[in-house]
DNA sequence: GATGAATGAGAGTTCATTCAT
DNA sequence: CATGAATGAACTCTCATTCAT
């Protein structure tokens, strides 16, 4: 499998800083091979093109999200607070590698309609255990049972996404963190039954 | 004045076709002149250059959702409705132009650093609006009078636009007018004092 | 007669000026027709095309060198002063005027290969002029009897010719009139009988 | 070192077939291209751009007349005989390279300010050895002591110039080097002690 | 005579991908 | 496995010239 192999993921990681530092656009596959210590060829021995490259750096990295999210889902508690340690794990993982955040917020969007569909499906994945969440609250009564829950993943991933990108464009220079529980206070009065 | 003569909207209006119907990357400014009915030279007797066009689209299609806007807030009426009609406003332009909504949603954002930049700039106007809007709320007791007006900015603006982008991307399958009241009511919530 | 009317003299002077500021390559015709003050159309009611506004200017600048040149060769003198006087008038004209200067030397060089030879036509016509001085001296016994009269005339041309685009290229930044009585000089030496 | 590869030549040979055969202004780079036997994309792994080609024409040409020049000025020979030797060599390189005497005296001239600066550059080299010459000769009580070395300088080369361009423009109808011994006889008259 | 809006052909350069070594 | 030299398609913008007014 080339996932296993060491140079897939060095590659990957190498694609993540070339797209931060250099753009979207001035992403070239050979600076990306550059980065990673291998020649332009070698690429095309783990990947199967540049936009193999790209759904690989979401794959990998998505897992970041999901992993702690699928705890977090496993464990007994209020669906109220597995949102905020939703929202804190999101926005943890971004402060943690700001050349992740760049390339998820501002980088990968400028990518062609083919390849924006790609992300948007491993992005359900995301989507869909958040909607757990939702469904949780809203049988336990915690959440408005009337509440359309499409519209409720909307607020919840366009709010989250929407801070986010913010806090990118102004470089960082606030606390991300900090504002996790603004935000799961805000998005709970909003859900609240 | 440019800007006055027919052919200038007759480009921008082809600008928005060629776009929605080729996606960003295949709007060719051959394209567009094709479109437009004018020689590929005439473009640039109008327009600085490709960059511009785009820009000059944002520009031009920005004041369908700011003059409506601007006559809401002139108004007397609660925070709340203002937004409401707000929201209902901004869902209903794009609904009636629908290729507008691919644009806007979905191809112009994969325009590169600088552009998204401009594009910014001229965004940043309309959410000075929605900002009014929200202090008159929060000033009259309608609103949260504790809440980060940011914060809020972003969940409603954030909400709105990961529920169009869904519903473009779902090839507007659904009415998207019919849920302007849904998401008013749900941020309305999560905003009331 | 177009020639006669003041507008065509006024685009032969507009294209000098627009030439030496702008160089060869910047000097579009709308540039030419902005200067002189006319609609770049009107451009096309007194020349053929482009290349016949620098034919012409060619044409109608080299009337300042032949024109004095014609007069000397009438009077009663030893060919070696005429010689001196040629050489002495052509530098006079260029060094009153630097902008004919810039065009003549660098920048109607540039022009492509038609023109050239055009171009090359009409400086025949001064270049016979020359012939005539040598062979006056060559028959009165001034100048040596057995010379070579195109290499004589390569030599007095490209001396004079080399001498003055070095000049231009050193911005004109010493006196190219006062090395007239030296070129004489040493040219006369390598053509003494 | 890329200027080693035997591409490098063969495009630089190209470069100055196409240009001769075609003009400064129709020597496309895929023209070029087809007559190295590469493709359009391979010139770039040589050059930085269209320019650079030229240039490194340029350069690598002007070697032939600099190599064979440099030997002569290591000699112990009058400063006559150098200067002999100069223009014959000059004159057999040309004479040797029809496509290269097109190239060097009527179509690098058609080229851009920038371009012409850089050519300067190059060809400056070139007269800094000529001036050795005169120097030289000047010393050693051969030339005129008091001749001005710059306008000996703009003489010969002037000359020697002059006389290639009309014999380029004649087509090459009849033998250049069998004027080289008239040239020197003639030059040598001018600045004879 | 004069205008100037409109035309449309034409070329340098980049970069994802391949394949012989 | 790994290399990296070579490929070649693709697109914005300029500007001389025209012609309806």
């Amino acid at each position: 499998m080339k996932k296993d192999k060491p140079k897939y993921r060095i590659i990957i990681d190498a694609a993540v800083t070339v797209i931060a530092e250099n753009g979207y656009h001035q992403a070239q596959v050979s600076k990306i091979a550059k980065q990673a210590g291998v020649a332009d060829g070698t690429i095309y021995l783990y990947f199967k093109n540049k936009e193999d490259i790209l759904i690989s750096v979401f794959e990998e990295k998505m897992s970041l999200f999901t992993d702690k999210l699928m705890e977090i889902l496993e464990t007994e508690m209020p669906a109220s607070d597995k949102l905020k340690f939703m929202i804190e794990n999101h926005f943890d993982v971004l402060s943690a590698d700001r050349h992740l955040s760049i390339v998820t917020q501002l980088e990968l969007r400028q990518s062609n309609h083919d390849l924006r569909m790609k992300i948007n499906g491993v992005l359900k994945e995301y989507l869909v255990l958040l909607d757990v969440i939702l469904k949780e609250g809203m049988e336990s009564g915690e959440f408005d049972q009337d509440m359309d829950i499409r519209l409720a993943r909307q607020m919840v991933f366009g709010t989250m996404d929407e801070t986010i990108t913010t806090w990118v464009m102004n470089d960082h220079k606030y606390d991300l963190v900090r504002l996790a529980p603004k935000v799961h206070r805000m998005l709970m009065k909003g859900m609240r039954a």
